[in-house]
RNA sequence: GCGGGUGUAGUUCAAUGGUAGAACGGCAGCUUCCCAAGCUGCAUACGGGGGUUCGAUUCCCCUCACCCGCUCCA
């Protein structure tokens, strides 16, 4: 539950990604789109840094994944296959007297009409589709031969493409096929800014496996998971994982664990990985007469492999790693003056800007020149901001506000005016501390490459 | 989808049935300027539509969006 002080805190939080270009609202100067957000400059590079690591930890660093790209537009009989199109075609009513929502087709009946399971009541809206899965209709005519489908999840192309890539990346089991991209779902209700849109992206990971071998790698990808939130930023302690309870899971999953992080509006999930069988292959096997079964050279069996699903959402764990940065801390200068700093706490590898270059005065070509050097030198090697405009106080705040962990700044030091022995040497400024150091320019990337990961 | 709440510069707020002020932020300039300093100047807002009215940001209706609670969540 929230708490009023929750509620602030995300209401600052949200505000503070508007003001300083990390969210908008979609949409947003024709009144906005429900449950649907864009990216700013800094979230962009945010989200990017987010996949990117993902994918390396996922992928290039492993010699037992492999990656696909597939396509939004799915093929109907793919979401008949794997049960989406049944599953969210259900009509539903309401209830005009308690309020519930309910499946028009498993209401109990009472002297022939329809009454709410919860309190008895005969007043019931009319039942309407609610499909969660956005249609849309594929060529010149709209009928019933032309529906497509926006993919509610990435995870069907894996399955969908699972010969294939057998096929063609020599893999043996057990192995994986990774996939980062957009998902949609027509949710009821998008809540809690970015946490549950309408369009969003997920980065799933399919690993195949022999079937005695899946609780175990179960467990297996449940640690690793844990240890790439440890790796972005966000604590173990911060984090829960919840055991699907056996009621909850769906009945092809022999063990689901969700793991949760604490945001402000409560207790939520960022990623589920589940067991999920031979469900999914078998289904597509069904559905499309192919074989989708594996053959074991050593054992000389022919099965169709289990698989292991950590999948998670992007956007979610963006959301977190804001909320887990964002700090609101007390500052009291020399003279004694007391104000608020505002500062995101992104771990280096996660944070949009890696240093920022400022030369002390932007009116001294001396200065403003050898900071645009430093700022060439760096660049090939992290994402650099320079930024001249303001005392160098307000400027080493906005970069707080926005997570840039190192700042650099170029003074009169540098050209060795008071010091000789300071000459070519700069500030590097650190974020949570605020401590600064001089370091020789020659120095700096060797310096700040090993901080930044 | 139901119930409640909120919509005024980028942000946080103010005022008003006679078309809006501030603070902070932004931009430009001055200052040898290391933690949002100071001074000068500039720009930027009544979510959208309709109605009542001589006149609506203000009153009414609709709508859109966001927040809270319920509901939903493969």
């Amino acid at each position: 539950m929230s708490t009023p002080n929750d509620t602030q805190r995300m209401e600052r939080i949200v505000s503070l990604c508007k003001r300083r270009g990390f969210i908008f609202q979609s949409s947003e100067i024709y009144g906005g789109l429900n449950g649907v957000w864009d990216y700013g400059p800094l979230g962009t590079e945010l989200k990017r840094n987010l996949k990117d690591y993902w994918w390396r930890a996922m992928v290039r660093d492993r010699d037992d994944v492999v990656g696909l790209d597939g396509s939004i537009l799915t093929h109907r009989a793919v979401l008949k296959a794997s049960g989406h199109e049944d599953t969210f075609s259900d009509p539903m009513v309401d209830c005009k007297t308690c309020k519930a929502r309910l499946r028009a087709d498993q209401l109990p009946e009472k002297n022939g009409a329809p009454q709410c399971p919860n309190c008895g009541g005969k007043e019931l809206t009319e039942a309407r589709p609610f499909n969660l899965m956005f249609r849309t209709n594929m060529g010149a005519t709209e009928d019933e031969n032309s529906i497509a489908y926006l993919r509610p999840e990435t995870a069907q192309s894996i399955f969908v493409q699972f010969k294939n890539v057998l096929d063609t990346s020599r893999k043996k089991l057990p192995f994986g096929i990774a996939q980062i991209g957009k998902a949609f779902r027509n949710e009821i209700n998008p809540r809690n800014f970015t946490f549950r849109s309408r369009e969003f992206e997920q980065m799933e990971l399919e690993y195949f496996c022999r079937p005695e071998q899946g609780m175990e790698l179960l467990e297996y990808w449940k640690e690793e998971r844990l240890r790439f939130y440890e790796n972005i930023g966000i604590p173990r302690d911060h984090l829960n994982v919840l055991t699907v309870p056996d009621a909850d899971r769906a009945f092809y999953s022999k063990g689901t664990y969700d793991i949760e992080y604490a945001f402000p509006f409560g207790m939520q999930e960022l990623e589920g990985v589940a067991y999920r069988t031979d469900y999914d292959l078998t289904q597509h096997s069904k559905g499309s007469g192919k074989s989708l079964e594996y053959f074991d050279d050593e054992t000389k069996e022919h099965f169709v492999p289990h698989v292991i699903e950590p999948s998670a959402g992007v956007d979610r764990t963006v959301l977190a790693l804001i909320c887990e940065a964002f700090a609101e801390e007390t500052v009291t200068d020399e003279k004694g003056k007391s104000e608020t700093r505002t500062v995101l706490r992104f771990h280096p590898r996660m944070a949009p800007v890696k240093v920022g270059v400022f030369p002390l005065l932007k009116n001294n070509p001396q200065l403003v020149a050898k900071a645009r050097e430093i700022q060439t030198l760096l660049r090939p090697h992290m994402s650099v901001f320079y930024d001249e405009t303001g005392a160098i106080g307000r400027r080493y705040r906005r970069q707080d506000e926005v997570g840039t962990p190192f700042g650099i700044t170029v003074d009169f030091e540098t050209f060795g005016e008071k010091e000789e022995s300071l000459r070519d040497t700069v500030t590097l400024r650190e974020r949570d501390s605020m401590k600064q150091e001089r370091v020789q320019i020659s120095d700096l990337l060797a310096t700040l490459l090993p901080r930044l990961t």
